[in-house]
DNA sequence: CAATTATAAGTAAATGTTTATTTATTTATA
DNA sequence: TATAAATAAATAAACATTTACTTATAATTG
């Protein structure tokens, strides 16, 4: 039997993300993908079921889970709470500066209804790869370090800075000067910490 | 001459807001919005050139600009740094929170190629809306009440975590209980301030 | 001041194109 | 040689846009 030629599946989902990071969700069609991806539109049709089940598992197996795996990497629940924000937010900076694209359809899952949904159903199936995170902010709670809030809260006011930075990252990589630098990045996560730590 | 019907105009954008808000962008088809508008497909072809120049008119004239102008309602440059961000904050969070449709299509504006070049065109035109906002900082900078940074890098700060808790105040409208209410917001918003202060 | 007319607004149905998906066939290798 | 992988080409449905026509009313006329 003819085995399957995986670097085959590896143009199709990279293809895939970068149409959808260059030209959005709404223009990635099945035989612009099959051209793209050097690969007749059928070769699709067998590693997935439909458009939705390859946008699905596109994003779920090939953006979100090494997405989530390097916002954790070296993080334990234990970390100062300093040191451990830090690493996370390190963390999460260098994975979506060096995969502009996983980070294109992470910002697509919040508007469209099919990502959206996908990673709702995830996120119970799976639960919660971010976890280790609420556990973490809970604990710095709990022990009066930071203020004590609901975790959706603590995690916005922690976290969306960080993504709107990386938005203005790659929209400074069109201009002259990049002014989203490590530094910048490590300098505006001081200033979030600081506003949600207790003792001023 | 047979005179507009102002209604059908209007009907048309609001029944496209909604079809985006509920359904996402990619599923809102030009037939579908005239049956949900109760109008012949030519109709909306009597209004607007094509697709591309709709969902650009709809963006600009029906959400962005009224958007802006209800930021910007009440707020003055010279107003206290904690006066006015609250304001701004307050401002934000109202008209999001009863204009759902709106807030779905800004946030598809960060996604979609088509509208993202429509506003960056629009912020150029017209002379950046946001102008105010930028020279407000910029005296509360220079006055050295709040730490000195460009800014994107201060709208991101002061501004992203606010965006985010609109969308889980939507997350939550599903949900038995809000917890994003205004006190919520408010309290989040001086937690967001102070990270920004200069004397701790 | 009615009746008429010119004209843009509006419609139903059609058109040609693009799209997701399938059919019929070939190919590579265990 | 059996079998799944892969392809080129076809199909049917969905789509943006147009054609050919009807309608409502402001302006004009008798």
């Amino acid at each position: 039997m003819r085995p399957k030629n995986l670097e085959k599946e590896q143009a199709i989902r990279t293809m895939a993300l970068d149409i959808i990071a260059n030209e959005g969700m709404e223009n990635l069609t099945m035989q612009k993908l099959a051209k793209a991806a050097n690969v007749s539109p059928r070769t699709i049709y067998i590693k997935y079921d439909d458009k939705e089940d390859l946008l699905i598992k596109l994003f779920i197996y090939e953006v979100l889970a090494p997405y989530e795996a390097a916002v954790l990497d070296g993080f334990t629940e234990d970390m100062d709470f300093s040191i451990g924000t830090k690493k996370l937010w390190m963390n999460t900076f260098t994975y979506l500066k060096n995969n502009r694209s996983h980070f294109a359809l992470l910002q697509h899952s919040k508007t469209s209804p099919l990502l959206h949904k996908a990673y709702q159903q995830e996120n119970i199936v799976q639960g919660q790869y971010f976890a280790p995170i609420h556990r973490f902010l809970t604990a710095k709670a709990k022990a009066g370090i930071i203020k004590d809030l609901p975790f959706d809260i603590q995690r916005a006011l922690l976290m969306s800075p960080l993504i709107d930075l990386v938005s203005e990252y790659f929209d400074h990589t069109t201009r002259p000067v990049q002014i989203i630098t490590e530094d910048v990045i490590m300098q505006c996560c001081e200033i979030v910490m600081s506003g949600l730590l207790t003792n001023k």
